[in-house]
DNA sequence: GAACGTACCGGAGGCCCTTCCGTTTAGCAA
DNA sequence: TTGCTAAACGGAAGGGCCTCCGGTACGTTC
């Protein structure tokens, strides 16, 4: 159980510098690519890259993983909001503030929705959904320690169920239904009194 | 509002004989294929039934439109059960009763899964998508009734909950986990008293 | 039963995804 | 410098999706 930050044991060799620039230039491109339009397609990225697809998929196994790398910031940040959110506010409050801005975050960009699509979908390495979890997590155990909120949830029910977020058509009412679905699944995680 | 069976005022012509058949041909192709592999290529349904791709993509416009009519039967059944359940039980647990059934044939065949996708994916005509919300109106509406649902909830917002039904990945746990997310999206639906 | 308009057919074509493997090259060692 | 080797590259190949349009034949009308 010992978890303390150790040197990793010098792997037999590092990676190489082509492989760390041709990397970058997918990312490159990708961004390009996605911000004209958000369903590229992968070919088109790795032409744009001027790289051989093979060389995209070494790099990127599915299009999740290409987006998530991204997005990682993003992503980040609102793995972050959470636990701050946990720390200092009350738990059902805080819990409603994070949905919104999952909520906000995947409708206005996707790197969130990726993720979360990913993890649904079992594909994603644990760099990216370990946290995401951890994040719901957090939570979900603020507020079952002061008893508003069910205790033993597991947080990967909780990302599926915010999965659906995502699959909201687009459109004029789409934030409102956004909101009621988040609160119907607030209310289902609550401690019924 | 009388729905008593008339004679359809003879449109400008009837659908063409072959086109009857092709279609026939095509839905009995689709039961074989899919039985045998639940991920089988539309190109080799349409090649199976001996009928070009176009005739088959004109029947039946996307994957889920083929399937949706194979299980038309099925799921008219789960719609019929909603209404009885709604009729006869406590609404609570006729609730709870058809979602169950629903996670049961969407995890057995597929063509309720189906159904519900194509539905939130908005893509589907009124035919079997207006009755499935309609089912679930009527249960919502007789536990709403009787002061245990919360009254006004949205049919296609748990339409669309139900929808994350399909993403769990299959293995050991599935049964278990949509028992559970059944049990949060319920808790969600409940008055709070 | 012949002729005609149109509903319907079929599959080629364009694009994409994903894998696989022969070829190239970075980085290390002599 | 020169070799050597494994890491990384690139793109051809195989298969699927979906559209489009020239051709076919059904059903009707005379």
């Amino acid at each position: 159980m010992t978890d303390l930050p150790q040197q990793p044991p010098t792997p037999p060799r590092a990676t190489r510098s082509d492989a760390r620039t041709n990397r970058a230039r997918v990312l490159a491109a990708a961004s390009e690519a996605l911000a004209e339009s958000a369903n590229a397609s992968l070919t088109s990225i790795a032409k744009r890259a001027g790289v051989g697809v093979g060389t995209l998929y070494r790099h990127f196994p599915t299009r999740e993983a290409l987006i998530v790398e991204l997005y990682h910031q993003e992503i980040q940040k609102v793995i972050d909001l959470a636990h701050d959110l946990a720390a200092t506010r009350p738990p059902l409050e805080a819990l409603r503030a994070w949905f919104q801005e999952v909520a906000r975050y995947g409708q206005l960009k996707y790197g969130v929705a990726e993720v979360i699509h990913a993890a649904t979908n079992g594909g994603l390495d644990d760099e990216h959904y370990g946290p995401f979890l951890g994040a719901i997590g957090a939570l979900l155990d603020a507020g079952a320690a002061e008893g508003t909120l069910k205790a033993g949830t597991d947080p990967e029910d909780v990302l599926l169920q915010l999965s659906v977020l995502w699959r909201i058509p687009p459109g004029p009412g789409a934030a409102d239904r956004a909101a009621r679905i988040l609160d119907l699944v607030t209310d289902g995680l609550r401690v019924r009194t």
